[in-house]
DNA sequence: ACAAAAGTGTTGTAAGTACACCCATGC
DNA sequence: GCATGGGTGTACTTACAACACTTTTGT
């Protein structure tokens, strides 16, 4: 590595852009906020914003996401029941075309963030307003009319939003990463229709109840039932301890 | 984001680091490189190098990939039997903490490269020499006396290494990746001893054997044959098309 | 009574493990 | 001959898909 001269390196501006994804009528939605400013003025975007001086990226990006949803990322071994706590945040990719910000050479760090369905986004910085979004409308290629609320994605955010979906879609075979999607307590049902949004797949509701409940530490009964769903009162389950599943969740149609 | 105003954003340093991973004489070796200057002089540590101004990261990490090693990544789709261009390439995570340089603020995308058993390193840029380490010994925490090869590494570069390798060995379970360790031409048991050497266990040859010629895509007849093992005569494969391995290589003692 | 969702039992099949065993070369 | 690695056959076991069936609520 060179000396310390500034010359010797050009400066670049580094970013944490965030995929916040959750799950909503039984659909996998994203965070985009609507730009203030031009680039891409009025068109939708993922949340975002630049590093500050002695800030770690992990750090910045739970500063966003606190910023634009209110939402705080779970502590490890702290299990919590407050809803607004059980984010899970991880770093996507970092993305540096020389070209990806006509302004200036910015290098942003992508992280992915799950979340349990939360009431309304909250708009924050310099958004003029947030909403969850279906990623299916914010991943369809422009084909025919398009309206307002379709048109794709400021930047290269449609590829950063691809690759965190796929992130997500993978991750929940091998780790019990699903559960960042449910409320503190949850049933067997609920889960169900967390792989069905990821995925995009219909399960057997059979089977997946007899493989996550025999699946050693995804799930410890909290004690209760419920019967949010209708029918027959279901147990109330909470993540348990492991983060890999064995044996994995497999995804159908392979 | 914010507007043009370069007050509005502290400057950042942009460099690639890589984790050059290969297989020699039975155990996983990285490639790393004698720091010739300040700080961690003398030390060993990950190659790698700034970002020029209009160069993508992907772009960066190649050619100091090239200046390093002599190493060129292969085409997709285009199948070479040049040995020095098989090398795969794919981005691994950005490190960005404000104290991982005493220098100044540098953000590290790093990257994972795989490359079959090389000839010797050749130094290049700024370093004094370079070697393959097994990454046993870079990894092992300081305990007892130690000598000046198996010292720590520079930065983080442990943590990006251990990063590296955990990536690899995960990978290609599900991927074909493995044949990146292999020459252009390869047997059963050259490939099979690819997989012992990254996840430090012992295979059957017999089950192996079956299960990477029954997996659709993954290896395709070469044509000839090989006794450069020893014993009976290998048939030679090339890696077939497919990148995603269905069903996946399952790794022993879970 | 009926619908709806939860949960259990059973059966066929795909895939993995652990071996015994045979094959083709170099020395 | 014998050592060495390559390759096939087979029995045992695990895990998954499919689907019949029972349970417990709300209306």
């Amino acid at each position: 590595m060179s000396p310390y001269d500034p010359s010797a390196f050009p400066p670049f501006a580094v970013t944490v852009d965030l995929v916040v994804l959750t799950v909503r009528h039984h659909a996998l939605c994203a965070l985009v906020v609507r730009r203030g400013e031009q680039p891409f003025q009025g068109r939708w975007a993922l949340p975002g914003g630049f590093v500050r001086e002695d800030e770690d990226l992990t750090t910045a990006a739970a500063r966003e996401l606190v910023e634009e949803t209110g939402l705080c990322v779970a502590e490890p071994g702290a299990p919590t029941t407050d809803p607004v706590k059980g984010a899970h945040l991880e770093q996507l990719a970092t993305y540096g075309d020389p070209r990806r910000d006509p302004r200036m050479r910015v290098v942003s760090v992508a992280h992915l963030a799950l979340a349990p369905d939360l009431p309304a986004p909250r708009a924050g910085g310099d958004a003029n307003s947030a909403r969850w979004a279906p990623v299916d409308e914010l991943l369809q290629e422009s084909e025919g009319a398009r309206d307002e609320q379709s048109a794709p994605l400021a930047f290269d955010h449609a590829q950063i939003l691809a690759d965190g979906v796929e992130r997500a879609r993978s991750k929940i075979e091998y780790s019990s990463l699903a559960t960042a999607f449910c409320p503190p307590e949850f049933t067997v049902g609920e889960l169900r229709r967390v792989y069905e949004a990821v995925w995009g797949v219909a399960l057997d509701p059979r089977n997946f109840h007899r493989k996550v409940t025999g699946t050693p530490g995804f799930l410890v009964p909290a004690g209760g039932t419920t019967t949010r769903q209708g029918g027959r009162p279901a147990q109330l389950f909470r993540p348990g301890g492991a983060t890999l599943l064995n044996p994995p969740m497999l995804r159908p149609e392979v």
